[in-house]
DNA sequence: GACTCGATGTTTATGGCGTAAACATAAGGG
DNA sequence: CCCTTATGTTTACGCCATAAACATCGAGTC
């Protein structure tokens, strides 16, 4: 009797094995590296054997790569949020680097998942599939682009900023605060400033 | 049975284990990433038992980091040799730049085996120990840095545009050419449009 | 030259891992 | 009602890092 209403547990099958997987494992996640997570480890958390897995995914790399898709959809919500909130335009730009960075000191794991798993389907040069969170920095970054700078040129550099400033960050290569955050991202629109971008 | 060859090798002991291993490491570091390289397979390419290591390496992350470290060493050599090549100055300033992500290119495994492993010792904000190979990319990015911008906010954006572009291609997040790549680097100093100071 | 001793190897063993194979249990449609 | 299919479990294999006990060399000391 699978009373639905509630938990029906306790019964020799899960009910939603996948999503508890994928769940658990982010949890996981918040405390120890990618590389040190165990599919073992996770059908544990779940209360369930190791080979349950199997029946959800191909292999330990399948159900890394959920997370990491997961991981991708978490991202591209912050820097949506943090776009809106500072209101937009050039401002606007600037937080979602910084949220870009931010994410990555907060769910440093997950991060590195997210770029440990290079995106699926066919990839282009600017990464511009419809579920892809780096859309919405390239587009911007193309409208803001000083003048005399590729649009392209300049979208590249301004996520090689953000995306090389919280590696060198949480790999522990650099150790700075985040007034020092705020100002390498913003320097980046400040700098063209002087020169460009008026048109 | 001790075979003395000519080779004064096949002798139980090794003469110089922990170079060898070293060498061998980086050799198989060409082939398969850093995660996929075990204790054991180094070990066996120098012919020697898997415990043997610990007599050089107190456990596998010791032999990691001493690859991490020759890396670094390498890593700093090509930098100099392009600054030297294209001249000094701000080309030779681009040139650093379009070097240190070239090398991460070329030696993949290698470079990401570096980041991995935070820098020893004292760690300070712009890591400025003796032996850090970022310390030239630093001194470089303090004295060109343009008028109205801080030469320590402009130095981390320096190092973090050209490691943020040699992660996001070599995590395949990006596919561009040897063009783009320059563009990228140069648009750095490019934008300000102003020479850095003079000096 | 025989003796010792520390440095450097080897053998053996333990527990964890990813995953293949065979088997067990639910749930539902003919 | 039985049979199929989806979804679990048990068992087993080979690889891994590494601890513990043992073997061998090279160099001093008597």
């Amino acid at each position: 009797m699978t009373a639905r209403g509630a938990k029906a547990k306790a019964s020799y099958h899960h009910g939603d094995l996948r999503t508890a997987l994928i769940a658990e494992g982010l949890r996981l996640l918040a405390a120890r590296d990618a590389e040190d997570l165990s599919l073992r480890e996770v059908a544990r958390g779940v209360g369930v054997s190791a080979t349950a897995v199997y029946r959800h995914f191909p292999d330990k790399a399948a159900l890394m790569a959920a997370l990491a898709a997961e991981g991708l959809k978490m991202l591209s919500e912050v820097q949506h949020v943090a776009y809106d909130a500072a209101g937009g335009g050039v401002a606007g730009f600037n937080a979602t680097g910084a949220a870009y960075v931010r994410f990555a000191l907060l769910h440093t794991a997950l991060f590195r998942l997210i770029f440990a798993n290079p995106p699926t389907g066919e990839v282009v040069e600017l990464a511009d599939s419809p579920d892809n969170a780096m859309r919405f920095l390239m587009e911007n970054a193309a409208k803001l682009a000083p003048t005399g700078v590729e649009p392209r040129i300049f979208a590249l550099q301004s996520w090689s900023v953000a995306h090389g400033l919280a590696m060198l960050i949480i790999d522990g290569q650099l150790h700075v605060d985040d007034k020092t955050i705020d100002a390498v991202i913003d320097a980046h629109m400040i700098m063209p400033k002087t020169e460009g971008k008026s048109r």
